[in-house]
DNA sequence: AAAATCGTTCAAAAAATATTGAACTATTTT
DNA sequence: AAAATAGTTCAATATTTTTTGAACGATTTT
């Protein structure tokens, strides 16, 4: 990732609307939702959520695919894994006690049967 | 991480100088760089630099630290953790496939005398 | 083919950010 | 204690972003 989409990417998640909007299409993955309903849901007007879903979709966070009358968004989980990696670039080559760290929180949530089990 | 942090904390890298000025912190942990040289590596007046350092330090992607005349500042990679686990919150439960590859990925900076060996 | 539904685009005003000369504070050197 | 060095803060201007009424475009229903 070039630092010009990361500043687009970083400014596209600074605004309330925005992120909450984001974080809504990530826990609707994989279905996503209509621009509509994300409005809706967030209270915001129709056209005002228009131009934010239009800055995330430049920035990549987002897709969207007309379905009928709906236009349906989803959130780009690669664009997500893209922006973590120009975030830890240049760090963990000195300091792979940080990659630890966070490999370590991210195991928690590889959620297999033995790990069910071993629950109860 | 509440919301409001994480805005602050997205606002904080979605400008060039900032993104760059912590970009060059990360490459410069663990000793950090004074506000003047940040300035100067970045060819950027110290004024707009302090100005820009507060907004980051504010977000807590930095910490700073007067050492004689200077100011040192440094890159606080525990608040990098934060922002990641931030964004990956509500992803993973769903989706353990994105942490799998996001793990991968992470896995090659994990650079142990092993794997230093079997690079010849 | 007219009406209804779902969204986007336009344009203009309002709000928030960025930039920088000048003044100021803290520390060290002479 | 004056001068020099390293940074910050202030204040005013310039720039960018956000918001929303109104108009428009695409698709479905009547």
């Amino acid at each position: 990732m070039e630092i010009t989409n990361a500043i687009a990417s970083f400014a596209a998640l600074s605004q309330d609307t925005r992120l909450k909007a984001f974080k809504l299409l990530v826990s609707h993955e994989p279905e996503g939702l209509p621009a509509g309903e994300i409005a809706r849901q967030l209270s915001v007007p129709h056209n005002t959520m228009s131009a934010h879903l239009a800055v995330l979709a430049r920035a990549g966070w987002v897709v969207s695919q007309r379905h009928s009358r709906q236009i349906i968004y989803r959130a780009s989980l690669s664009h997500m894994d893209s922006v973590i990696q120009f975030l830890l670039q240049d760090c963990c080559a000195g300091h792979p006690e940080l990659c630890a760290s966070l490999m370590d929180s991210l195991s928690g949530c590889r959620v297999d049967a033995s790990v069910e089990q071993s629950r109860h």
